[in-house]
RNA sequence: GGCCCCGUGGUGUAGUGGUCUAACAUGCCACCCUGUCAAGGUGGAGAUCGGCGGUUCGAAUCCGCUCGGGGUCGCCA
């Protein structure tokens, strides 16, 4: 070893010692005579003081630039008392190098390492070695792995076994697009890359292993947002001869620990608490709420009933709702905030925001107020609970698109109003989802989740009569207004498997084809089973309190999916492709000419 | 695929029709400087304003197309 100590972990109790250290010039400032340079490795900052009585080593010091690569022999002494640095966790020392080597010199960095600065991502991840160099880039880094290790020896101690599965496994048509990887033995042949390892976990518990875990790389070829890539990391676990409430307690166990040594904010229920689905949508108009705050979703149809607002009575007469929320205190919204909020309602749906406001000392400022009775907006006040001084936003519309428009402007609202407490964690289960949802211009049903999803045994017979009443074993686990996990009690009997498949408009045949090897399997003995896929990324970014998942991934990709560092993806030798079989369309001809050309 | 925002020395920004021969900060280079820790001081180099085309007597600035980046809708069982 080049070094026996590192920088970052001198304390006031090394001093005297003799060290060697090894790191990089954070910061480099030249008195003349005296300079002193930051050393930097992956524990910290340390600083050594060079004096021009060792001209050879001075001599070094005088050379060095940022971010060369120094390896140091030096005493550790106390700092004299006026030039303590208290910022520094090592600014009671200071090293004085009596031997200084430079190990690599270093181009001036294309943007600043030894200070948070505002950069362009793409430069970034272009240099992302370089970015990972800034401490508070790496500090994000240095927690995924304190947490993916505090996950592992969780589930070890457990019971759980950790074993990977396949990359290069089967497409399948439902649900995301697969990346496809060709096969060379056996040209027009292809793998697909993992979306989940769902269907080979549930083959592990008809294995017998009966807790699996693994924190499996899924990859989905959709399009990107700031919380969604390519490639995800999951933690997949799956229990055989357990029900929801087994999964789910060794999942809020986990979390509520995650968070207890990891997060820097409370949780604000625990337990966790559970929502139904349904009165999670009549309230929130979503199935991910955050639940840091209020401004619940209140039905005033009832009120409204026999109205001659046409506006609003043309919706319910067709079936539709009038769904209001209430801002306390917000009655003085301005025209010009009230017309943003509308846009924001319009983005979901919605045809428009009405808006009652009863101001302080009881005037009611509405611009329906004219169509309504007294009695009217008298029950609309006394629905939604307003006071003197609240406002209460209403949208009349199909129940979905309302719900759907009302939850835009809550979590809106929740912006504007700082309502989201980031040192606030509100995790929360939705349950009670619907097994399957119609899929009119298919003509067919569709698993909401995945279709491996059991149901509440019930409800067997409603799958012949009536299938979009039959209830599902899914859980998912929100938090904040994000999903971050899902996972369900399993199908664990070939027949009702196939009944589900059926519904969805598989033909025997399609089955076999896709899924013969879960439907043989079930017929061997499966155990009932469940588990869950959380989201590792997603859970780092609620640790850290980030809402770009590239700031937790070490090499991310841009959001249109491409690696500026490597240069990936890049077009491939003609010779590879013809070992494939594949040939490139004329577009896709044309598209490498014209990047070659540039 | 649609929509919104951004693109000016290495980095971050200012400049929204002529006063721009492009400003500021920081970084970089040189010199001075022995207690700093975002060290300080003096001087210097560095951008034809993402690209192409157009409007105009005149374009960083206006228009069109295009490339790149970020966000979002669709999509994401």
């Amino acid at each position: 070893m080049l070094k026996d100590t590192y920088c970052g972990d001198l304390r006031a109790s090394d001093a005297g010692r003799t060290v060697r250290l090894a790191g990089w010039v954070h910061r480099r400032r030249d008195h003349g005579g005296l300079i002193f340079i930051d050393l930097r490795d992956s524990h910290g900052i340390v600083q050594l003081v060079f004096t021009p009585d060792r001209p050879e080593v001075h001599a070094v010091a005088d050379r060095a630039r940022v971010e060369w690569v120094l390896a140091v022999e030096g005493e550790v002494r106390l700092r004299a008392p006026n030039t303590v640095n208290p910022r520094l966790p090592t600014g009671e020392v200071e090293v004085v190098p009596i031997r200084c080597e430079v190990l690599n010199e270093s181009l001036t960095p294309p943007f600043y390492i030894n200070e948070p600065a505002d950069v362009d991502e793409r430069v970034r991840l272009t240099y992302r070695y370089l970015d990972l160099r800034r401490p508070e880039v790496a500090r994000v880094i240095r927690l995924r792995h304190e947490v993916v290790r505090f996950i592992r020896e969780f589930l070890y101690a457990r019971g759980f076994t950790e074993i990977e599965t396949p990359t290069l496994i089967k497409s399948t048509p439902e649900g995301a697009r697969d990346f496809l990887v060709p096969f060379r033995h056996r040209p027009g042949y292809f793998f697909a890359l993992p979306q989940s390892p769902q269907i080979l976990k549930e083959l592990l518990m008809v294995a017998g292993f009966e807790r699996y875990f693994q924190l499996a790389r899924c990859y989905r070829d959709e399009d990107f947002r700031a919380n969604r890539v390519a490639e995800h990391t999951q933690l997949d676990l799956e229990m055989s001869f357990v029900d929801e409430s087994d999964v789910m307690g060794l999942i809020e166990e986990l979390y509520t620990e995650i968070a207890r040594r990891f997060g820097n904010g409370r949780i604000l229920q625990s337990p966790f608490p559970r929502l139904d689905y349904f009165d999670c949508m009549e309230r929130y108009g979503i199935d991910r709420p955050d639940l840091r705050y209020g401004l619940e979703q209140v039905d005033i149809t009832e009120p409204l009933r026999g109205t001659t607002f046409n506006v609003f009575a043309s919706v319910i007469a067709a079936g539709g709702v009038v769904k209001a929320i209430r801002v306390p205190g917000k009655a003085d919204f301005t025209r010009r905030e009230l017309d943003s909020l509308t846009e924001i309602a319009k983005g979901g749906g919605a045809k428009g925001l009405a808006t009652i406001a009863w101001l302080p000392g009881g005037e009611v400022r509405s611009p329906i107020a004219k169509f309504l009775t007294p009695a009217e907006i008298d029950g609309i006040r006394m629905r939604t609970e307003a006071c003197e001084g609240d406002i209460v936003l209403i949208v009349a519309d199909e129940r979905e698109v309302a719900a759907r428009s009302l939850h835009l402007v809550r979590d809106e609202l929740g912006d504007r109003l700082g309502l989201k407490d980031p040192s606030v964690l509100a995790f929360a289960w939705v349950t009670g989802f619907p097994l399957l949802e119609w899929r009119p211009e298919e003509g067919r049903w569709d698993a909401m989740h995945n279709p491996f999803s059991g149901f509440r045994p019930e409800d067997e017979p409603l799958l012949d009569t009536d299938p979009g009443r039959v209830v599902s074993r899914q859980y998912d686990l929100v938090m904040n207004g994000q999903e971050l996990g899902g996972g369900s009690i399993r199908i664990n009997k070939r027949a009702q498997q196939e009944k589900v498949f059926s519904l969805m408009g598989y033909s025997k045949e399609e089955m076999e084809a896709r899924f013969g090897a879960l439907l043989r399997a079930l017929e061997y003995g499966a155990p009932p089973m469940g588990g869950i896929g959380a989201g590792i990324d997603r859970l780092i970014m609620a640790l850290v309190g980030t809402d770009n998942i590239r700031d937790v991934i070490a090499f991310p990709k841009t959001s249109n999916g491409t690696d500026p560092m490597l240069g990936a993806p890049s077009p491939v030798d003609p010779e590879q492709l013809r070992e494939l079989g594949l040939m490139l369309t004329p577009e896709a001809e044309r598209n490498v000419r014209e990047a070659a050309e540039l």
